[in-house]
Order: structure tokens, then sequence, then C-alpha cells
RNA sequence: GGGCCAGUGGUGGAAUUGGUAUACACGCGACACUUAAAAUGUUGUGCUGAACAAGCAUGUGGGUUCGAGUCCCACCUGGCCCACCA
């Protein structure tokens, strides 16, 4: 590297390509001319990078990725005649910035003043279009003044409320964190366990919009990935179910579980509650075990969530003696208990527990020697790869094979039918009082045609349900286990009966193990036997009155309906998703704009009021009680009512550091309006941002909350559209050459500051558009540099072979490439596919290179290409060919299908699927000729041997397929 | 434990979506220029071979196909997200 520096500036004392110049001169210039916005035209295009955290560490080479991304688009969106909205901000607030302040003995608004100022600093040096004349910072008060509004509009409409529920506490960042804030249990920033702390809080009603949250993700105007769309279902984890009722016998009091499973409702054989639930305090009286429940609550808040979930296998739980729930559904009384594998946090706290079709209910019924009840039973069904028949011709993929081995010899009979034909309900017969194994003999016989075979007993109670008891004699790796249907004649065959919907044939055992996956089936069997011990599927009730019969599906209707008509129960939806816990017991954060007065309660500070300052503070620890540290000013808490002008103090705790992103984008398209938080107008013209990009780690939290503050601020009017976000990229994670994440704690922080000293900033946006697909994890090289930089100084030299009198038809092939390059350039860009838009310029600039002379409009066109990556270049290179404007108020090159030239193709021959020639040969030519001339190779002749061909496969312009 | 994604030369990666695998770049070798080195240029570079002969190669094993990096099945390895959500 310090080598290639070196040459690189004895390069310069040679006069040729110098970045260092260049750059400088240009990125001057573009901030004086204000880079040639035009907002408000036909066209907008809102192009937006997730806002940087200023850290105090500045940038490493990583960060920039998606921002140079954005660039190119910004550019190479300004080329096609769009009006770019391009902006960049800070968001400031929250724990990192107080802790880096705290660390070093600064205020943290000197701090994040320095950090900003670092920050502009290096991406300064990179060259982007960012407008800076609409820069954001969360927190100045005059933007959080807006973030404070929405707050006001949120609490007025009853979507902010006070609870005084348990939340997560981080003892470490002495603060309150939303559950959105937690990885496995501990606190994301920091790594400490969390624990349950009552603390009074405000809580933003987010599940209220849940599902509308949910529901706009089938958007079609929301271009982001499934896997991230994914992820935000996941988080809101919507659930449809039932809300009913277990009575408890004797009292007057009642439990009300939440189920999605009402079907398995007869295999109920306890019910439990979490620790947390009231049901122990009201029935404190009649629980005769009292003191040992009191032993265990106290033992189970003490449990750590690091606890509770990595001893998950150790179900631990106490039974409330002398009390019983009632099944609604059968009268049968059950065991009530306490454990915390319930969490009280969701649906009701409380379940009920099914242990024959609950995987968690099981392990806990087994450690408490609880009965096991099964009520549904599987219908057999075997899906997978089909099973080759001799002399048949298959073309089904996708049909229904089962595999019995022979008891004696080592072969299989493998039944197969086509699919939508699986043996389907076996036990479809209870309702007419078939014993199951008529029922399956009948579905064997209807199927296959198969007559004379009987059951063996080895898994049918694992498959149907009947007196089940978990087998763990049963071992899973022996094959015998594994048969469903034992044959009593082995020697006869359905071949009679065989109409060609199903077959039967004998396979030898190592040709099944050859042929055919068994491994699919066998790991569907050890699932069955092993690892779900309980069957969780849908399948056909048994055992459950008068709704024995039904399928899960059907059952859980007919029980809702049951249920609501009895008044014992209804349909109820539930979330994963919680109210978002909003005040922190922090400093650096926007106040919550409330006081609180004894006389009027709760009181809103008024909007012209706004903003609330935060004050400036020499001291602002955390107070570790649950307070906020301002609430230790007394100066700024004491106030006066704003209502009654009585005696009031202000609210203390102050908001996430997610506030101020949840709205930043719409500030940014009218950042001075001191009347609004952003003009009608304006907004309505310049919303949805158009193309978004950021990492996935704000999957769940960032792009959450922004898209319900969205659908707020739709409601209440002030926005015109209910999702802020069109296209949404995920860029990819740079990572050091060591393949480990850049981290000063590792010391392997490459610094873009110095690739630019070193290469230029051209070189360095190249090069991190060229290493890989954007949305790839990929490790940095600074060696890589050097090949974007030699791209630029070729480029840089070919202006001694730029002709201005080349004719523009002097050689065709030249022309085709440059109208092949243009259609890849902008189809690629559009896709995010960088690294080969780089590729293909680097191929044009290799053959340019090759030539006597290149056209002048031929080198404006690669000028015009290369510019979003490398602008600083092209600008200069644009200016020397006598531009007076901006190349970046020139016009994208539009590319002439008409001159890619099309004449001639190279067509493969393959002889038995191996190439053995390629011919070029006009565009047009037909089969017969092609083959004529194949068949006339040397080449292929050899290989053919003298043997006719019989097949031959002709794809137009690519292959010949000769088969013998 | 569940979900999603990936695995191609010494390295980063291409591959028109089932049709000539390894484009482009780094690195490395040879040559030219040079007193010399660097830079630059020319050229070579998947592996086995003396070979522009012939094989063998896209994590492993099977399958479908005239043809598979791409589709199907199973397995192995790595990554990301979620994780007692009833």
């Amino acid at each position: 590297m310090n080598l290639w520096n070196k040459t690189s500036e004895r390069t310069l004392m040679q006069g040729d390509y110098r970045p260092s110049i260049i750059e400088k001169k240009w990125q001057k210039i573009w901030e004086e001319t204000g880079t040639y916005r035009q907002y408000f035209r036909k066209k907008k295009y809102y192009v937006l990078d997730m806002f940087p955290y200023p850290s105090g560490a500045g940038l490493h080479v990583g960060h920039p990725r998606g921002y140079i991304a954005t660039d190119v688009i910004a550019r190479f969106k300004q080329l096609e005649g769009y009006g770019v909205l391009h902006p960049m901000g800070w968001d400031a607030f929250g724990l990192p910035a107080e802790q880096y302040a705290l660390k070093n003995k600064l205020h943290p608004s000197v701090s994040v003043k320095k950090n900003i100022a670092t920050f502009k600093g290096q991406l300064a040096k990179i060259g982007f279009t960012h407008d800076w004349e609409r820069e954001i910072d969360t927190t100045d008060p005059e933007y959080y003044r807006w973030t404070q509004w929405i707050f006001l509009q949120l609490w007025k409409k009853g979507l902010a409320y006070e609870s005084f529920d348990p939340i997560n506490w981080c003892p470490s960042c002495k603060t309150g964190l939303a559950n959105e804030d937690l990885e496995q249990g501990k606190c994301e920033r920091c790594g400490s366990t969390v624990e349950k702390k009552p603390l009074r809080q405000w809580v933003l009603a987010m599940t209220r919009y849940a599902d509308r949250l949910l529901k706009d993700l089938e958007s079609p105007e929301l271009r982001w990935s499934e896997s991230i769309k994914d992820q935000q279902r996941n988080w809101i984890g919507r659930s449809e179910g039932v809300e009913m009722v277990f009575p408890i016998a004797g009292t007057e009091s009642e439990l009300r579980v939440f189920t999605t499973r009402v079907d398995t409702v007869f295999g109920c054989t306890y019910v439990v509650v979490a620790p947390e639930h009231p049901l122990i305090d009201v029935l404190s009286a009649d629980i005769s075990n009292l003191e040992e429940v009191r032993k265990y609550l106290k033992r189970a808040a003490s449990k750590s969530d690091l606890e509770r979930t990595e001893l998950a296998k150790e179900k631990t739980g106490i039974k409330l003696e002398g009390i019983e729930a009632v099944n609604p559904f059968n009268g049968e009384r059950v065991p009530v208990y306490v454990a915390d594998y319930v969490l009280g946090s969701y649906g009701t706290g409380a379940v009920m527990a099914v242990p024959a079709h609950d995987e968690r209910d099981y392990e806990f019924a087994v450690r408490y020697q609880l009965p096991i009840c099964n009520v549904v039973a599987a219908y057999v069904r075997m899906t997978g790869a089909c099973a080759p028949l001799e002399g048949k011709e298959t073309t089904s993929k996708d049909c229904v094979t089962a595999f019995i081995k022979h008891p004696t010899e080592k072969k299989y009979l493998v039944l197969r039918w086509p699919d939508g034909h699986s043996v389907g309900f076996v036990g479809g017969g209870i309702e007419t009082g078939e014993t199951l194994e008529a029922a399956v003999s009948r579905e064997v016989v209807e199927e296959t045609g198969f007559r004379n075979f009987s059951i063996t007993e080895t898994l049918l109670p694992h498959l149907y349900g009947h007196g089940y008891k978990p087998r763990k004699d049963v071992n899973c790796h022996d094959h015998d286990t594994f048969f469903l249907i034992q044959l009593n004649d082995l020697e006869r065959k359905s071949s009679e009966e065989d109409t060609g919907e199903h077959a039967a044939v004998w396979m030898e055992e190592d040709m099944v193990s050859e042929k055919i996956t068994l491994d699919h089936h066998r790991f569907v069997w050890k699932r069955y036997l092993e690892v779900q011990r309980t069957f969780c599927e849908d399948g056909i009730l048994v055992n459950s009155g008068e709704f024995t019969g039904l399928t899960s599906a059907e059952a859980r209707k007919r029980m809702t309906v049951w249920l609501t008509k009895e008044r014992l129960g209804k349909k109820k939806v539930n979330y994963k998703m919680h109210d978002w816990t909003f005040s922190r017991q922090r400093y650096w954060g926007e106040p919550i704009p409330l006081v609180r007065c004894d006389a009027c309660g709760v009181v809103p500070v008024p909007e012209k009021d706004l903003p609330v300052l935060l004050p400036k503070v020499k001291s602002y620890e955390p107070t570790g009680t649950g307070e906020s540290p301002l609430a230790g000013i007394a100066k700024w808490v004491n106030t006066v009512c704003p209502k009654c002008g009585g005696k009031a103090r202000r609210e203390t705790n102050t908001m996430p550091q997610w506030a101020g992103s949840c709205w930043y984008y719409l500030r940014f398209i009218d950042p001075k309006n001191t009347k609004a938080l952003v003009d009608k107008r304006k907004e309505a013209k310049m919303m949805p941002v158009d193309l978004y990009v950021g990492g996935t780690e704000h999957a769940t939290r960032h792009l959450l909350y922004a898209r319900f503050w969205h659908k707020f601020l739709f409601d209440i009017g002030v926005v015109s559209g209910e999702e802020p976000f069109g296209r949404l990229v995920n860029q990819g994670l740079i990572t050091a050459s060591d393949g480990r994440k850049m981290s000063k704690r590792w010391g392997n922080v490459v610094n873009p500051d110095e690739v630019v000293a070193d290469f230029g900033a051209d070189a360095f946006r190249l090069y991190e558009m060229f290493m890989g697909p954007f949305g790839q994890t990929i490790a940095w090289n600074t060696d890589g540099v050097v090949g974007t930089r030699r791209f630029l100084e070729k480029i840089w030299k070919l202006q001694g072979k730029v002709s201005k009198t080349a004719s523009r038809v002097s050689n065709r092939e030249m022309e085709s490439l440059v109208h092949q390059t243009i259609r890849k350039a902008t189809v690629d860009i559009e896709d995010f596919k960088f690294n080969t838009v780089v590729s293909s310029l680097m191929v044009l600039v290799n053959t340019f290179e090759k030539q006597v002379s290149v056209p002048i409009s031929q080198y404006r066109v690669l000028l015009l290409l290369v510019a979003p990556f490398a602008p600083h270049i092209a600008e200069e290179l644009w200016s020397r060919l006598g531009n007076t404007k901006s190349i970046f108020l020139a016009k994208w090159p539009e590319w002439d299908e008409s001159k890619i030239l099309t004449e001639s193709v190279s067509i493969a021959v393959q002889v038995n699927g191996k190439v053995r020639t390629v011919l070029t040969v006009a565009s047009g030519t037909d089969e017969k000729e092609v083959t004529r001339l194949a068949l006339a190779d040397a080449n292929v002749r050899t290989h053919l041997a003298g043997r006719t061909p019989r097949k031959i496969i002709f794809i137009p312009g690519k292959i010949l397929s000769i088969v013998v």
C-alpha cells in the first residue's frame, strides 16, 4: 500500500491523474453551486439513507457502502432528469451518545457537535451529493419540538398512556427498555440481564395499529425484501384463537385462558397460570399450600430472564392445592399449576395445558407426572420423491410413496399413488363405528389396490393416538420401526388392479437406498418417534364428545360457535408485539411534554410552548432509582399548570432514542418550517421515500416504529400516504479482513480517510461498489483498491486517444459494445447490481485502450456511465472536453437495440452433453444448416465415432445438442 | 429448537434464470522497457497432462433432463434473525 502511495505520488509529478487535486476542486465547486438541484420538478425521486448516529469513533470503511450506493442512484437519477432529494442528518439522542459523553467527561451536546463535525468531514471527502441545506440533527430543539408535538397528538388521541406494569429494566444502563430493545432477555446495548421492575411508564399503544402494520406489508408499493417483511410479521406475531373461561370449582372466580388450539380442549389435563397472575392473590384463602406457592413465586421472580430461557428445558412449577378448574366443554375438573413457562405478558397469562398436543405442556406433564390424553389423531401422509417404477414412465414429481419393508428379506414394497391421493384421513371411519385398523385397511385397499396386509402395532399408538404413551423404548435408528403396514401374503402384487393411478413394486434394499431417498421418509418417522412425541399438527378429533370425527379446522370453528353461544368464551386475536414502552430514565433524550398538576392531573404542555427544552446541566448520570436525572433539577421540574395556573411538576422521563428517527424523513422535505412539521403540499409532492437504504438490524425497531408513527400521522391528516418507505434495500456488512466486525476493540478498523488519501475518493467509491453484491457481507481488502484506481487511470489516459473526427460508424463492433454497456449499466444500476456495472465499464475501457482512436461521442458516453460512480474524474474530464456545464446536467445516454450486433452468433455443439466445438454462424441460421456444419466438424465427427445421431436438439442462438 | 439465506479458482466474485462454468478485478508467473527497481505495456494463469489431445472440476451423495452452479430429495458446513408467544 505504501509502495503504491509513493508511485502514485510520482505519477502526480508526471502530470497524470491527480485525485487529490481534482477531487478537492470539484467538491468545492459542487458545494458552491448547490449541485444543481431542483426538487419540486415534475418527476421527483427521494433517495434516503438511514441517517447515522454520529459515534465518537468516526466512520470506518463499512459505513459508506450504503451512502455510496444511494449517491450512485442519486446521481444516476439526476442524469435521468429527476429532481432528486438526497438529504443527510444525525440521529444523536439516546443512550450511546450519553454514554460516550459520560466516558469522555463532556456534555453530550458538546460531544455530539464534535462527532457530527468529524462525520461530516469524513463524508465530505467521499464526494456525496447530500444536500447540507437540509441537514437535520434530532437533538436540535427546533427539530425535537416537532417530535414532542407528535407525542402530544398521540397523547390527545389516547395512544400514549401511563402504565404501572412491570417493565424491562436494565440495571447497568439504569433505564427501562422496550421489548424491542431486548436480545434473548438481555439488554441489546450492554448485554446485561434484564430485570422486571414495576415502574411508572409512558407507553404508546402500538398494538392498536398491529393489524394495519401487518396488512400493509402486503402492499405492492412496499418493495421490501421478503426477509425483512417476515421479520416484521414475526415480530407482530398475530395469532387468532379463542379466549375462554375455566370456572374455579366451588368459587365465584374464573380463569380466562387464551388458546389457538381449542380443538384440543378435550385433551386438557391441567391449567397453568403465570407467576404474576392475579388469581393467586384472589384465591389465596383457598390455596392450602400457600406457603410453598409463595416460595415458588419468589424464586421465579428472582430468576433472571436468562435462567428462564436457558434453563427452559427444565420446566418448573407448583400445584395450587385446594383449587380446581373446570373444563367448560366436558365439566372435567383439572388441577391448577403456577409455572414460569407461562408468560404473564402474553394473552391472559394463563393457558390450558394439553400435553398430548403441545410440546411444552408435554414436557411439564412428564416432569410432574400429569396425565396425557390424546384427542387428535394424525392422518398419514407421506409425500416425497417419486419412486422410479420399473418399466413405467414417471412424470409426476410429487407423488405419494410408502415404503414397507419385507419382514425377513432385504427388500421393500414401494406403494405409490399420484399426488392428491394421499392415504388420507385414516380414522375418518371412527364416526361410523369402524375400528382404526379397519379404517386403515380400507384406505390402503382403496388407495393402492393391495389387499393382503395387516397393520403393525409398533407405530399405531404413535400415529393414531389411542392409549397414547410416549415410547422411549422405540429406537428410531432401527429400520424395523418404520413400517406402517405389514404385508401378509408377500408374493402377491397388485399388478392386476394397477390402473396406472397407483402402483406397487418390490425393490431390493440396495436399490432402495441407492435409487430412492429413503432418508426423507426415515426423517419423517424419526420426527414422529423422537422429536415430536407430541402431535402438534392438525388432524382428526377423537375422544372429543360431540366434536369427535371433525377435522381440527372444522372443530375450531364449531367449538368457537359453541363457546360464544354458551357465553363461555369468544374469538380473540393476540399479538406478540407489545405496546411501546416509551419512557427512559435517562438524561439525553427529548423531554416528554407533559406536566402533572395536583388539581388537574396530567396536562399537556400547550403547543405554543414547545419545545420543552432539555435543561443544560453539569451532572446527568442516571440515578438508577427509576427516576430520571431530570427529577433532581427542581428549577426545571417545578412549573406552572398550563390549565389552572397552580403548582405543577414536569414529566421527567425522556423519550427513547428511536423517537427522533420515526419521522425525520418528513422533516427533510421541509426542514426550516416553523409552522408545521412539514408543509402538506410539499409532503404530498415528495413522499413516499422512493428508495431507502440501510442495514437489516433496523427491521423490527426503527422500521416498525416509523411505520406506526406514519400511520398515526396519516390518521390525523398530517401526511398523505399510509406508508413512508417505498423501496427498501439492505446493504451487507463490510467486515475487517479477518472476517470480524470492524471495531476499536479488535484494532481492525480501516478509516475511509486513509483509503481516500492513498487512492482517491473515486477509486474508493468504485471499489466499494465493485467488491461484491451490495446485499452481501464481505471482508474489506485494501489491496483490491488498486484495481479501480488503475481503471480510472486508464480512463484518464484515454484522453489522448479521443478523436473528434473519427466517424461514428467507423467501427461497428465498438458501437455495439458501447450500446451493450449502456444497457447493462442502466438495467443493473436499477437492480443494485453495481459490481457488474463496474465490470462491464472495465470491459469497455479495456476495449477502448486497444483502439487506435476513440470517437468523442463514445468517450462522452463512457464518462456519463462512469459519472455516478466516479463523479470527480468524470466531471474533470467532461470539462476538459470543452463542456462548460457540469456533467450532471447532461443526459444519461440511451441505448439503441438496433446498434447491438446480432448478425453472428456462436453456437456450442454438444455431443452427449459435452461441448465439442463452437460454431460461429449468422444469426437466424436454421437447424438444418447448423446441423450440417456441426456434423462436418472434425472434432464432432471424432466424438460421434461413426454413430448416427439419435436425437438432435437445437436452441437457436445457443446450442446444438447431438445425442447418440 | 424454529425460520430465512449462502457454499463456484490462490482471493473478491461473474454466469443472459435450465443452454459454451470461472466474465471483471486482485494475486502470481513469463516477457518488453530500464544500469537497476518501481510504475507501465504484452502475455499466461481452475486441476491432472508434453499437449490448442483427453479427462476431471461449482460443499457431499442421489434424482429429473439431450443438457444442472441453476430445478427436486437427503446430508454436511457457515451466516443472519427469532426463540417457552399457548
